[in-house]
DNA sequence: TGCGTTTTGGACCCATCGGTCCTATTCTTC
DNA sequence: GAAGAATAGGACCGATGGGTCCAAAACGCA
């Protein structure tokens, strides 16, 4: 629906509170107020319509990649981070490419509905990522947590996403999505893995390096 | 002063916007907007010493190990880490430990003015964590980045209080510091590692890891 | 063309909130 | 104890915004 679009539109650019149901019909063009309140029972409604929309483009456009067949799993991760890089660049850091987001954020503290909402798409997002993670593992370490580390990468890229935003400018972003890579990379085996999976592609640099295992760390 | 006081607690709890200046007059206890406004110029004024006041709480009591003299440097981050998940433990998961968190981002969508300070605020963090760094650098691998390293970690801790707010539960925050620090641990030299420092505590396995270093991955 | 139904648009209501201003009260100082 | 400064407290104003309601236009149908 048109209005979603536009209010999905000025909602990422000023956040939920700071639009008024007059700027959203303004955006979409044509209607006045009785003409919005005919297709939405209220503004939380609208509310709950755009973050539902948000995560579908968000799915659609880049969760998808997590499951492309044509790919090894591993790929599939290393070209969804370059996604979320590249989306947040399009978007000049100002919109959000997570649902979960500026917008995401600001929602989730205002109703306790809103809150439960964001919290399924976070699930919803770490679920995809663990899923792939399960399907990778004959390539990754015996003893990995894929729950765990989707969490942290779904937690890295959120908080990269908003220091991104909040600075105005992708290239920490960017930083912090190859120092990913690399973290993921960390947990690749290194007998048996393929060519041009992930922390190959995005170390710039070829020294191996190694976390300390035991208590000694000697 | 009482008024940033009672204004930071409840703004910490509600938000910036959907905390009303009387609100803040009834938190504070025993004033009228007179009152308020005799100190204040408006609620502007009040939101940049609100950020102020949680930005030195937080260096005061989190930031502050990061420098203490009588800790090894990454013990001293190991124990911020720590301070980080209790501290959001402690105020379960509503309030924000960070300053940035909750209330900076919303406050950051408003004026381009509350944007720079809170700019500003994650620049001081970074420093702080960039500087142990570089004070622990002979511990760690020649050619680590300690400014790309610092942002990941602001950017991981960040997200990871973001989502334990949005969860209300703290054990996704512990188990990404959990991995955090294990990343932090893969940094190390493997010789001259000193004993009780990062990775080695937070590690509770025994596999050593390595990352991918050069292209082929073999 | 005329009638009835649906859609559109905007005037209006009411609550909230930031901010002003004016009156009490208290506190100080002589 | 009186004068005056400092502080407390709240009535009020204007603007904004969510939501209602009603009139006008458009459309279908005979």
């Amino acid at each position: 629906m048109q209005i979603v679009d536009a209010a999905a539109i000025v909602m990422g650019r000023q956040g939920f509170q700071q639009t008024s149901v007059e700027d959203v019909i303004r955006e979409a063009g044509l209607c006045g107020k009785g003409h919005f309140y005919h297709y939405f029972k209220s503004k939380e409604e609208l509310g709950y319509e755009v973050l539902r929309h948000q995560f579908d483009l968000f799915a659609e456009s880049g969760l998808a990649v997590l499951r492309d067949p044509m790919l090894a799993p591993l790929d599939r991760l290393d070209r969804f981070i370059d996604w979320v890089v590249e989306s947040q660049a399009e978007r000049g850091c100002c919109e959000d490419v997570s649902p979960c987001g500026a917008l995401g954020t600001e929602m989730a503290e205002q109703h306790e509905g809103f809150r439960r909402h964001v919290d399924a798409l976070f699930e919803r997002w770490t679920a995809q990522l663990q899923a792939l993670l399960w399907e990778a593992r004959p390539l990754l370490v015996d003893d990995f947590d894929a729950e765990g580390l989707a969490r942290f990468m779904v937690a890295t890229l959120e908080g990269a996403l908003f220091m991104s935003r909040v600075k105005r400018e992708v290239a920490v972003l960017q930083g912090i999505a190859t120092e990913l890579k690399r973290f993921v990379g960390s947990h690749v085996r290194l007998a048996g893995c393929p060519e041009g999976t992930l922390g190959a592609r995005s170390a710039t640099i070829d020294v191996e390096r190694r976390t300390v295992g035991t208590e000694s760390g000697q």
